[in-house]
DNA sequence: AGCACGCCGACT
DNA sequence: GTCGGCGTGCTC
């Protein structure tokens, strides 16, 4: 008997294809099955999105319907829970329902054909049987402190979703082993996923569950998912998880919507990061659709930061959606809970209790000579490291050698053709480069504008703060060690870490080994240091210019430059032998400023509760919602003109007045950078209190963005695109 | 979104 | 004469 089969493939929101579209099968497909259809010219992968249906229950003349492919039946269904966590995304962030659903699933499985996926198939499952657990191996005890125990025990007895509000160096991935492994013990089935924001720190936790967990179920219980991996890498990660072999899966954002068909808990590691947000296709969040995806699947979630998201520091709230699990102190590398916190002098004199957490120094630079980039002080104490044989970190958040090149006598600045921006000088290369389209060129000997050959840098990047910090350290010696014979000590050695430094494969990894190993006495860089890497030698933590933020436009800088400094200071002394005398550095011209203020107190809540104050006094998240439409043209004009005419064609929707009664649509704007190669872009801010007005009101107006686009008021649009809950604006 | 078809400008 | 620009239209 020939069925109807609802299939969502790879199409956009809108073109009349983004619902599924009918296909004829011999065969009785089960919801989620992947099958192989055509459509046009082409053939692309799909998924039976229902039930086979009715005929006729579709208007589409049924002459012109064209029977799958092939199902790929060697691949199990994918779950209803799955289904509907896509159609969740979808729908909350306004794309078709198969580009989300398509965008999830690793990639080659639209490349390979039906033999090639079984042989792949097979060769799985021999290597999965090979890799038996070596149960010879205990279940290895950890000495746990009291916070620990106290915040595995509340999750074990609530339901959550919960927010592990934990110090840098409390003890967080422990909590996380812990919780993985005894949900992993009680459930012989259950599986764990586990999200970090960056590729990057994949390879560390990667290793630490490996050494945890490869011991108990065997080398395939633990795998990767990130966008870092082969494509042939990802299919067997992906399938490792989707046949319930995989136990545990570590990824990145896309991770989060792996086929887990047992999962049981979700942790969200570093939940406050940006990276969770997606900034094409998509443009979902990670952390919020974990907390959707718990729900749905009824397993727990566990978000965990030291300086939380307001969002979610908000939802903990005492009587708050999320449950806090709260560890504030901080331990050593020995694991022996410190119960007593230090006492410490701060820098008025006065005492500080912040147990072994670096002491927060803040220099005020308009006391400092004019126009220094290492303060006196600051590099008195630099110095003062290097004798003693200890590492310090500067860090400075900008890469290259200077953001612009400058010509005194025309005023001519380095200015990118092809954006409106400048174009940063690398002397590494000798080039001009454009961060935001790419464009580079060799540095020009003179000024191109007016033939002056004295054109000067302005301001400072990495390079330079590297090249500036080995002139000012050029005459003092670090002590030997007893095997060297140079009698008066050795150059101090600087090393930078970038993404210039680290562009080749491995590059990064080397570098991070030569500074644990003690072959690096300085290291700068920009925020890539700040984050995850366990420095345990490093003593002193410095942030050159820190102000850029304070007093920028975009009203979530703050909360991310605290959480940076957090972050940063975090790096300083992790050693339980040196962090009596750690410190974190900040140079500012504001030291009073109350975000430094809180920041030397290692204190979030008072940060988080002052800034959340501010956040409801002026309605902004987490007291409102928000939504971006971005779109890009040739010119500023047509970019605004498109945005402006869908915004006065949305009064003339059904409803218009019930649904814009909650909703305030902005004017049209050009973006922060207008013009990035050679495209005009311009945004509008759409927000709400009501987050299902919100929803209602976008919904509604995509049609009306899509109609606009036919209109000639549409003519010569690039593209356009909602972001909903958007992290910039 | 792809991919075809189709109609006008500068190159082997 | 063709290669190739992107406008328009179609795909179960």
């Amino acid at each position: 008997m020939t069925r109807w089969l609802p299939v969502m493939l790879h199409t956009p929101a809108h073109s009349q294809l983004a619902g599924p579209l009918t296909y004829l099968s011999e065969q009785a497909l089960a919801a989620g099955t992947l099958v192989r259809v055509p459509l046009g010219q082409r053939e692309l992968l799909g998924v039976v999105w229902d039930a086979a249906s009715d005929p006729g229950a579709d208007s589409f003349d049924a002459e012109r319907l064209r029977p799958i492919s092939a199902p790929l039946e060697a691949i199990a269904p994918l779950s209803l829970a799955w289904r509907q966590l896509v159609t969740f995304a979808a729908n909350y962030y306004q794309r078709s329902i198969g580009e989300v659903a398509l965008a999830a699933l690793p990639p080659q499985l639209r490349d390979l054909n039906t033999l090639q996926l079984a042989r792949r198939l097979k060769r799985h499952a021999r290597d999965a049987e090979s890799a038996s657990p070596d149960s010879s191996n205990a279940i290895c005890s950890v000495a746990l402190t009291t916070e620990q125990m106290r915040a595995i025990a509340q999750f074990e007895q609530n339901s959550g979703p919960f927010l592990l509000f934990g110090a840098t160096g409390s003890g967080k991935t422990e909590v996380y082993l812990q919780c993985v492994q005894r949900l992993l013990t009680s459930d012989t089935n259950a599986q764990a996923l586990v999200m970090v924001p960056e590729i990057n720190l994949t390879p560390q936790l990667e290793a630490r569950f490996r050494a945890r967990f490869n011991p108990l179920y065997g080398d395939s219980a633990v795998v990767s998912l990130h966008s870092g991996m082969t494509p042939a890498q990802r299919l067997k990660s992906w399938l490792a998880a989707h046949s319930g072999v995989a136990r545990i899966v570590l990824g990145t954002r896309m991770a989060v919507f792996a086929s887990l068909p047992k999962l049981k808990l979700i942790i969200v590691d570093e939940e406050h990061d940006p990276s969770y947000k997606s900034g094409e296709g998509a443009r979902y969040s990670a952390r919020d659709l974990a907390i959707y995806r718990g729900r749905l699947e009824g397993a727990k979630v566990l978000l965990g930061s030291a300086t939380p998201a307001l969002e979610s520091w908000h939802h903990s709230r005492p009587g708050g959606r999320y449950l806090r699990l709260e560890m504030p102190s901080r331990i050593g590398g020995t694991l022996v809970p410190t119960n007593e916190p230090a006492l410490r002098t701060n820098d008025h004199g006065g005492l500080d209790f912040d147990g072994a957490l670096p002491l927060v120094r803040r220099v005020d630079m308009k006391q400092q000579p004019k126009h220094c980039v290492i303060s006196p002080p600051l590099l008195d104490a630099i110095m003062q490291r290097v004798a003693r044989g200890e590492q310090s970190l500067v860090f400075l958040n900008r890469r290259g050698y200077a953001p612009v090149l400058h010509c005194a006598d025309c005023g001519w600045k380095s200015e990118c053709p092809h954006c409106s921006a400048y174009r940063v000088f690398h002397k590494i290369d000798r080039t001009l480069r454009c961060h935001h389209c790419g464009f580079a060129e060799r540095v020009p000997r003179a000024c191109p504008a007016c033939g002056n050959p004295d054109i000067a840098p302005m301001g400072r990047g990495t390079e330079r703060l590297e090249e500036h910090l080995t002139e000012l350290l050029a005459g003092v010696r670090r002590p030997h060690s007893v095997s060297e014979h140079s009698p008066d000590g050795e150059p101090v050695r600087i090393a930078r870490i970038d993404a210039d430094s680290t562009k080749l494969k491995g590059a990064l990894e080397s570098q991070l080994a030569r500074v644990h190993s003690g072959e690096v006495d300085l290291l700068v860089g920009t925020q890539m240091i700040a984050k995850g890497h366990d420095f345990r030698r490093i003593t002193l933590v410095a942030a050159i210019n820190a102000d850029s933020a304070l007093f920028s436009s975009d009203f979530r800088a703050p909360e991310r430059l605290f959480s940076l400094l957090m972050q940063a200071a975090g790096r300083a002394g992790r050693d339980a032998d040196n962090s009596s005398q750690s410190e974190m550095w900040v140079q500012t011209f504001h030291p009073q400023h109350p975000l430094f203020e809180a920041l030397k107190r290692h204190d979030y809540p008072a940060f988080a509760a002052q800034q959340l104050k501010e956040r409801e006094q002026a309605g902004m998240p987490p007291f409102s919602f928000q939504a971006l439409v971005r779109a890009e043209a040739r010119t500023q004009e047509v970019a605004q003109g498109f945005l402006t005419a869908a915004a006065s064609a949305a009064a003339t929707l059904p409803a218009a007045a019930s649904l814009l009664q909650h909703i305030t649509v902005y004017p049209a704007v050009p973006m922060s950078i207008q013009r990035v190669a050679n495209v005009e872009r311009a945004q509008m801010l759409i927000e709400s209190p009501s987050r299902t007005a919100l929803q209602r009101f976008l919904n509604a107006w995509q049609v009306v963005l899509h109609g606009t686009r036919q209109q000639p008021e549409g003519r010569g649009l690039i593209r356009w695109a909602i972001d909903v809950d958007p992290l910039t604006i």
